[in-house]
DNA sequence: GTACGACCTACAGTAACTGTAGGTTCAAGG
DNA sequence: CCTTGAACCTACAGTTACTGTAGGTCGTAC
């Protein structure tokens, strides 16, 4: 067939890795593609471009739930595009969320470093930082989901 | 006992779930407890002070297996501190990189919403920027290890 | 003595993949 | 036509750092 890939081919196209291209099939991000004869996946320019959006989204950070609702929405053009708005927003509150997060981190740990002067543990003063947020000039609200 | 804790306690004392706590005892970050005859777990103050440590240590980003490393070595105070302040740059390198890749997202998801002005899918800029990665100014190199 | 919150273990689930084992298919070269 | 080897297939375990649940026990205040 002309224009049919494998999911070799597929993941090349898009960066993906193969076993991914069969995990978003698995979790039905993906349709099942047409098979041959022998049981092995061929693609079309619809699935390639439906991988690409995929894989664009998950570059800007958007979840697969999100994801998820982003194709939904897109497959009616008629409809109001209010929903795409309103998670590409969240979506933006959430990066500023974790740069500001991040940032906190760096400066709290240039400080530390900048700090270490002592060439023995006992007076590391990045040791005696970590064991001390006192010392801290931050004062973070740790979330877990932040998980970095 | 006088300074006994809780794992309550000492969960309320660190800002740590009690669940975690034991999680860290069953990977072995933090030492068996002494245990009453009805088998609670009772903590002292040594106990207090490594699990701020950990704590403080995960608030700035390090992983568990960093954090493992820092508190092998702070062991030792005659130890050189070369090491701690290798794992200490290398989660600002870290910090830093996952900095930049927000950024990046931050400006396109901006300039996403920004373009958005239809009120059908059809025209919505946002798929269609989702749908087409050139129409991106940045060229990201995502790493699914920014799982974000 | 009883009530109730805090504790216990063990295990399953989370996100988004990644890796492995063990076997099959496809296309090119001889 | 046959072989070879890369690419494919399924199924399942593993990753990180927890979190949640079920089902049961302990400790203490009244």
């Amino acid at each position: 067939m002309a224009d049919s890939l494998t999911i070799g081919d597929l993941g090349r196209q898009t960066g993906c890795k193969v076993q991914t291209i069969r995990y978003y099939e698995q979790i039905g991000l993906m349709p099942q593609p047409f098979r041959t004869s022998g049981n092995q996946r061929r693609y079309d320019p619809t699935h390639a471009e439906r991988l690409a959006f995929i894989r664009h989204s998950r570059e800007l950070g958007f979840s697969l739930v999100a994801i998820r609702q982003l194709l939904n929405v897109s497959d009616d053009p008629e409809r109001s595009c209010e929903t795409v708005d309103m998670i590409a927003r969240d979506q933006l509150q959430e990066v500023n969320r974790r740069i500001k997060s991040l940032n906190a981190m760096k400066s709290e740990l240039e400080r530390m470093i900048r700090q270490c002067r002592g060439d023995k543990i006992a007076e590391c003063r990045i040791i005696e930082v970590l064991s001390d947020h006192s010392l801290c000039l931050t004062d973070y609200h740790y979330d877990p989901a932040d998980r970095i």
